[in-house]
DNA sequence: GACACCCCGGTAAGCGCTTACCGCTTTCCG
DNA sequence: CGGAAAGCGGTAAGCGCTTACCGGGGTGTC
């Protein structure tokens, strides 16, 4: 439609009609500029207009005070007599008066709202893309993002989501701009590099998430050296395993590595075979996970006894890229799964994996920017969840939930 | 440590940190306030404590120029001279600053944020809920969510998501004050009554989904009505079914109501027995629909040839329940859903449903929004949207998705 | 009864930014 | 070369709200 990208090239009409604010008790809204004849009819025109909403100053007025007690009844400050009090609180329900967000964040240097900052996973979609649903179901960031919103509800903070593309010019510069429109940011995973949080971190309380702490922010994650540790020696011990291999996730990210190294240290211990990692690279995604799978199977190598994906989203990829080509699973071989994301118990062959207190992690992440939003000092910078093995049939274990 | 919590207290370390700029513009912000400051030593305990971050005076003093030159240049007005500009636009690359939001909103009266009201989905769950694990996929609001945040994103604006509790006290209240936060309101089905929406109106722009437009709201929708006809005639038709029951939504749930109209007009039209709707309430919920059928099952009732549901969670309680009970579908009984959410193609039995351009719904109310905040007249009130049928397992057709 | 306090309302000073308006330079013509 | 018209930068007035500070009246106390 509107073709000009010009921003702000409009003068934006605003025809400065504050003045209509009228007499004294003007309560009655008088509605739209409507004429009697014109009704309601669903066709009128301009009827959408909407009246400013109503000032500290229409409410003080009505009340026949001054803006000040009306600010003091509102926040409770310094008990006001009873009976100014009723005549605002009255004013304020007659005008259906709330103050104005900016206004009050401006004046008390508290916007009440959260940054987060996520991949972006919802735009620029390859329509073509083998695993388009993938995209469908409530991910990892989806989920914490819930736990956040929660946490932050409870505090009265609103939380502004904002997804950037990885390979966007000037993700900083975007960040920063949502910064300056909350009070602090919560990060996800491998949106911005150290350099650039570390930057932020100046400006702002920031809290990342499975990333890694810097000296000015704090870090929220799951244990995964401990999740995995328990993965790997079910794999081994329970089922026997000997010879596993890591379908990575990107490949500096300190999830993924965390994950492959505990991993490699419980393979060691137990005297078994880890097959070399080169080939086995994923990106996170189930069309990483399946594209490592059909590359190797193609070229006819051999698959371990066990798959270990660096999350669960791979691991999809591969169990549909083992069936494309007759492998069966747990049959032949044992694929896991990280995180427990929902669908991980929806799949034809239910995933075993590491379950993460996903929205717990988003809250914690919250409840920690809160404390730095309110200047106070975290006494970690580096906090770590629980993690739980869920034992289901993509292991070789048998049945699927107990549920 | 530094444990007040006074928020302002502290005269705020504000470490000229800018001075690595070196000589240059050498007049490196000698910020406000005079400050001795903690430095940035990394290690130390209170080290988070952010700086605050650059306002324009700053940039003024630093380019050597007005306030007013600053805000010119950053806003593109009456192009200022290139020696201006480039003093200004270097400053404000070395300090990194960007507008306060809420300072900017305040002034411009633009905060170029959506609030999105939402009907609570995940808070004060239920953990025994037989279907808790239906609140971790996304659902029909979720994606429309996407959509408004993707056209949101166009146009530089950010959404501001609110769920309410529906038996919340006073949902009024706290949906205000998220409008006083944004510039406009997007309002999912089912959260506010007419006169809440005809009051909001007044005060600020709102766009409902899902719902009917009042004359001071916009509503965005899809097409029930053709779409019920098209998988009516699928059913009736195609199949030849002759006994049709419909499990409907909400009772005064402007979509379901729609969607019941059009199916009951199309079997009348057919001949065929639509049965008795009393018993046959639905709730949107997949555990609403397994109460249905178990209640009727439990009776001994019998069932009808096809079973039409006002939305696919609710088909999704339906197999559920009917698969306990031994009932086969779609040999026994067909199942149609509504909205083709994401998990309707995971199910065991794929279902067939009737596909709302989901993402496109929200992206369309926003843009109307945007309109909206911008004071052009929306062309209709009533925003409707096509949809198409989806044939799947559930109904009697073969095979899955075709994909 | 006078003075010291308290209480509680009002006044006004910002919060950080945009922009109308003013006035000094430059530039352009006649 | 003078005067009008631009061009540009600065000053200041808000945007709507919170809150420090001030002052008037009511109490309490010798």
């Amino acid at each position: 439609m509107d073709a000009d990208t010009t921003v702000n090239a409009d003068s934006t009409a605003r025809p400065a009609a504050p003045t209509q604010a009228g007499p004294a008790g003007a309560v009655t809204a008088a509605p739209r500029p409507a004429g009697p004849a014109a009704a309601i009819t669903a066709a009128a025109p301009g009827a959408l207009a909407v009246s400013q909403p109503p000032t500290i100053y229409d409410v003080a007025r009505a009340a026949g005070v001054s803006i000040a007690s009306v600010s003091r009844v509102l926040n409770g400050r310094r008990n006001p007599r009873p009976e100014t009090r009723d005549r605002v609180l009255q004013a304020v329900a007659e005008l259906g008066f709330v103050p104005d967000g900016a206004a009050r964040a401006l004046s008390v240097r508290l916007k009440e709202v959260a940054g987060v900052i996520i991949r972006l996973p919802w735009t620029s979609r390859n329509p073509e893309d083998l695993f388009a649903d993938e995209e469908d179901s409530l991910q990892f960031p989806d989920m914490i993002n819930r736990g956040v919103a929660e946490a932050a509800q409870r505090k009265g903070f609103d939380i502004l989501v904002r997804s950037v593309d990885l390979d966007e010019h000037d993700p900083g510069g975007r960040t920063l701009a949502l910064a300056r429109k909350s009070d602090g940011l919560l990060v996800h995973d491998r949106v911005l590099d150290p350099d650039q949080l570390e930057w932020l971190g100046r400006q702002v309380p920031v809290v990342t998430l499975a990333a890694v702490a810097t000296p000015l922010t704090v870090n929220v994650r799951s244990d995964n050296a401990a999740g995995m540790r328990d993965l790997a020696r079910h794999l081994l011990h329970d089922h026997g395993y000997r010879t596993i291999s890591y379908i990575g996730g990107h490949i500096d990210s300190p999830d993924s590595i965390a994950r492959f190294e505990a991993l490699a240290a419980e393979v060691a211990e137990a005297g078994a075979t880890l097959l070399d990692r080169s080939c086995w690279q994923g990106d996170y995604t189930a069309g990483g996970g399946a594209r490592v799978i059909n590359s190797l199977l193609d070229r006819g190598t051999d698959l371990p006894r066990a798959i270990v994906c660096a999350n669960d989203q791979t691991a999809i990829g591969v169990l549909y890229a083992l069936e494309r080509h007759g492998v069966r699973v747990p049959g032949d071989v044992a694929v896991t799964g990280f995180d427990d994301i929902p669908v991980a118990r929806h799949l034809q062959t239910q995933l075993t994996t590491v379950r993460q207190r996903i929205r717990e992690l988003g809250a914690t992440a919250f409840e920690v920017l809160y404390s730095m939003i309110n200047r106070e000092t975290p006494a970690t910078r580096d906090v770590v969840l629980p993690t739980t093995l869920i034992r289901r049939r993509s292991c070789g274990c048998e049945g699927g939930d107990p549920s």
